[in-house]
DNA sequence: GTCAATTCCTACTAAATTACTATGAATAGT
DNA sequence: ACTATTCATAGTAATTTAGTAGGAATTGAC
C-alpha cells in the first residue's frame, strides 16, 4: 500500500507552483526539475496529469510553462493525488466487476476506507501543504 | 496505492477462523483453501504472517490447523492488515531516511495519513466484517 | 518569418515488486 | 511406523513502476 513516486513528486511540483501562483510568469519544466530534484522528462509526464484533471493550466513556446488553474487555498491535496495517481484506488474490486462471489466480506471495507481516505486528503489545502499547517 | 492480494487473501482467511473460533477444531490450510478460493502454498504464507503477528496460533500434524488466538471481537482488520502488508506504510520516508532535504513539505502530511488510515482499521473487528456491519 | 524555447505525445526499457509455484524438512497424532 | 499437517525457503513468471528517449507541435521574441 505504497504511495507511487509520481504521487510524491505531484505533490512537489504542485507545491511549488503554489508557491509561484501570484506571480504572472509561468514555471517551466526545468525551473520545477530543479526545485524538486526530479527529472524534467518525469515531471512533464506527472504535470501532464495535473492537466489533464483540470488543476494545472500550461503555455506552451518561450517563456511558457505551467500554473495553478486556482489558488493554492482552493485545491487540495486530495486533488493532486488523485490525478497523478492512478484514482487512488485501494482496491480493483472498487471499479472492475469483483471475480469473487458478489458477497465479498471486504468490499464495504474497502469502499469506505477508500471514502476515508479521500475525505481527509481534500481537507488539506496547497497552502496548508507548504506551510506544514496540518 | 493498491492492497495486494495478500491483504485481500488474509482478510479473507481472518474470516473463515473467525467463523471457526467457537469450534474446538482447528482449520487446515487446505479448508482454507477451499473457502476462500486462494491456493494452498500461497495461503500457507500469508497464514505465517498473522502467526507471526501473533495473531493466529497453530498446530501440526494431524488434525492440526490454525486458530485466531483471541476472540474475533478483539482483533482488528488493522491488525490482519498490518500483519501481512509490509507494516501497511503509505511510503518509505517513514521509517528510512528520506533523500530529500530534511523539510520534506509532505513528510507531515504522509504520518497523518498513515495515522488516519490504522485508526480507521482499528475500529473495525473481525466480527464485524464478518457480519458485514461496518 | 525565422529561430529558439517550450509543451506535448508516445514508445521503449530497466528495475523492482507481486503473486505465486515448488520442494522438502519438521512435527505430531493415530 | 505412517500419515497429515505446518514450517522454511528458494525459485520464477507476470505485472507494475519508474524512468529514458526522441521528436512533433506551438508560441513568443527578435
Amino acid at each position: 500500500m505504497k504511495m507511487s513516486s509520481k504521487a510524491r513528486y505531484g505533490l512537489y511540483a504542485a507545491v511549488e507552483l503554489a508557491k509561484n501562483y501570484n506571480s504572472d510568469e509561468y514555471l517551466n519544466v526545468s525551473t520545477l526539475s530543479q526545485a524538486t530534484g526530479v527529472t524534467e522528462k518525469y515531471l512533464e509526464q506527472i504535470i501532464a496529469l495535473m492537466k489533464k484533471a483540470g488543476i494545472v493550466s500550461a503555455t506552451r513556446g518561450a517563456s511558457g510553462g505551467y500554473k495553478l488553474t486556482a489558488g493554492p487555498d482552493a485545491i487540495t491535496v486530495g486533488q493532486v493525488l488523485r490525478a497523478v495517481e492512478d484514482n487512488l484506488e485501494i482496491v480493483d474490486c472498487l471499479h472492475v466487476e469483483c471475480s469473487q462471489r458478489g458477497k465479498c466480506v471486504a468490499r464495504n471495507l474497502w469502499e469506505k476506507l477508500y471514502h476515508n481516505i479521500n475525505s481527509y486528503l481534500d481537507t488539506i489545502s496547497l497552502t496548508q501543504l507548504a506551510e506544514d499547517n496540518i
